[in-house]
DNA sequence: CGGTCTGCGGAAAGCGCTTTCCGCAGCCTA
DNA sequence: TAGGCTGCGGAAAGCGCTTTCCGCAGACCG
């Protein structure tokens, strides 16, 4: 109405009477000298603030945010603000669809709780891992979720609870998922047991000799998947040598070239067990290539039931977890309760679900 | 060798002398203080700021660094510094493949620039694509990049718009991945022409009466890469009905019932375009389901080459984007150049990549 | 031996916001 | 009509950091 600006385009003259020219953002000073009236009267308007404002003034307030299309700068508030707001997580990789599971799950109770989600892959190099630990620091996240297999490395698990610890003095929580080496709350799926279901599946479809394609030796999902596996190979009166375990790296192509180690080196072998899905599929891939019949001539089985476990052919037996609820419930571990309470472990189950790839051994 | 702490154990007194409980952050005040120096000298130590500081405090500061495991305050350095340090991206969902290839791009040349990516899902929520808008300019971000489809709505291309240019005009750099239709640098996949190459590709193989499914109408990329596949068939002196192009939602699931539908209305259809992967996973899955051999009595095409398209059973034709280097070089602008420079625009190329899921028509 | 540099540490002024505290009106009550 | 409330706006003090500017020494020169 009474604006310099009739219409809505940029008020080139006015931001930030220092300078004159235009550049640098709008500031809550530039509102409130437009609208007339102090800054703490524009920072409850914008704030909703509980403190009553005078209908006149809030409205003046309301309009000159709309024509200089002012933004708070969040940095500031964040500064003067005593609560933090943003929550973050550190995966292996989002787009890898374990991950992009979970944090699915984090995702949606972060977001019930209206709290930003920030989210850091550190493509499982522990050194970034450290590097995110301190950044998510910096930036005052109210929680740290670690998602994705820890690693058996005594100086580095050292190092990062050391790191942890001093967040949570400083007031932050902790939530890990699938680790248990770690200081915080924690949600630890059934890795081991998994293990176990799955080769007693095997098993007891009468294969005798069962070959193993792994991840790197260093993850701890790994060590736990692979216990559960000899585990029930013990119990069913078998061994699993060494040469039937290879390690590969949890990735697709891996898998396929890990088949071909472990078939020739062990032609024996009539059922594989790969520790996830990606593998399982590469193993699917390099077989098909070379016209060995699933599970006519070798059972596949992989661990986690990534969506696209039912699109290959023949569709992937495998253990499911439930990723994205052990992400909600990490996260709302996170976000609950004070910060000094005993750490809380809660178990999740994991399930095999039988599909086309896995059968009776050839007679 | 002279801190009252000589384990590595966080020091529980000291903290920031107001209050007295040690309870929240270690601040750089603490930390000059127990290196007994300036916070001046201790900003410049932790920084290496250019100015000399004598090797003695140098390491004073270090070691009260080290002792309590401080870690500066993002919100206050983002505040005091003038320069922006974090980029913005704005996506439909990461964990969605085609993103995920993308967002692998934008990290990569983000990282080497020395940023900081903050990733944000819109969920195709125009709504909130707006509001992310506002929370990456209110996180004072140097660059907002846009990636993943534009929307058919003038209203909301225009406030968008209108959001974008006032973070331009506040010194900002926009840049946008698959839409025209907005402010910024731009890098354009080739949607339609990708979308006249499937079909060329079809109907050199010979087919007669080609089926659609097609993503969102109100999607952009939607009807660039529709509008390809009607030019092809208009070039070859062929209709492109409407019965025989049925809308989705791009997800695997739509894409299996769209098949239906599609083979249900128009039985003539001898092959099935879908504009994106996970639609055409989701029609083999329905097909493979229901018996009908592929490509011997339908060939079905994608869209995207997502990794998946070479996995599922007949591996999958598809149009290939270079998805990664589109995010590289969407970032590589959004990093370079002042603000001020015309919008450029940059293309890039699609093509077919032929697998097994394509063949001639029955005869 | 006085004067001018130069090298380096510290004081202090912000960065943009929130929030406490203060004070001015206008109102009610006695 | 005086005194005390209550309601609401503004002044100002930080939040934790960076960075400019100043000043003190010691080095060097004439």
């Amino acid at each position: 109405m009474d604006g310099p600006e009739p219409d809505a385009g940029p008020p080139a003259g006015e931001a930030s009477a220092r300078g004159g020219i235009a550049r640098g953002a709008v500031t809550l000073a530039d509102v409130a000298r437009r609208a007339k009236v102090s800054p703490a009267t524009a920072s409850r308007v914008i704030n909703g603030s509980t403190k009553p404002v005078a209908e006149e003034l809030r409205a003046r307030v309301l309009r000159a945010v709309e024509d200089l299309r002012y933004v708070p700068n969040a940095h500031a508030q964040g500064l003067a603000r005593s609560h933090r707001i943003a929550v973050g997580v550190i995966v292996h990789d989002v787009s890898d669809p374990y991950f992009a599971e979970i944090t699915r799950g984090l995702q949606r109770v972060a977001t019930e709780h209206g709290r930003l989600l920030v989210i850091c892959n550190s493509y499982r190099d522990p050194a970034r891992e450290l590097e995110y630990v301190e950044l998510l620091r910096a930036q005052q996240v109210a929680a740290i979720v670690l998602a994705g297999s820890g690693y058996h490395d005594v100086a580095f698990t050292k190092e990062i609870n050391a790191k942890l610890r001093a967040y949570q003095q400083s007031g932050g929580h902790v939530s890990v998922i699938g680790r248990h080496e770690h200081v915080g709350d924690a949600v630890l799926p059934a890795n081991e047991e998994g293990g176990r279901l799955i080769a007693e599946h095997l098993y007891e479809l009468g294969h005798k000799h069962i070959g193993v394609i792994a991840g790197p030796k260093v993850l701890t999902t790994t060590t736990d998947r692979l216990a559960g596996i000899r585990r029930a190979a013990k119990d069913h009166g078998r061994a699993l040598p060494a040469r039937r375990v290879v390690h590969s790296d949890f990735s697709r192509d891996g898998g396929a070239t890990s088949t071909a180690h472990l078939l020739h080196d062990s032609p024996e072998v009539t059922a594989i067990v790969a520790l996830n899905d990606s593998m399982a599929v590469g193993a699917l891939a390099w077989l098909r290539a070379h016209k060995i019949s699933v599970p006519g001539q070798v059972s596949v089985a992989g661990f986690d039931d990534m969506p696209v476990a039912s699109d290959v052919t023949p569709t992937l037996t495998t253990v499911r977890l439930p990723l994205t609820e052990m992400g909600a419930r990490a996260m709302s571990m996170a976000l609950s309760g004070s910060a000094i309470h005993p750490t809380r472990i809660e178990r999740v189950e994991a399930i095999v679900v039988a599909r086309e790839s896995s059968g009776p051994p050839p007679a």
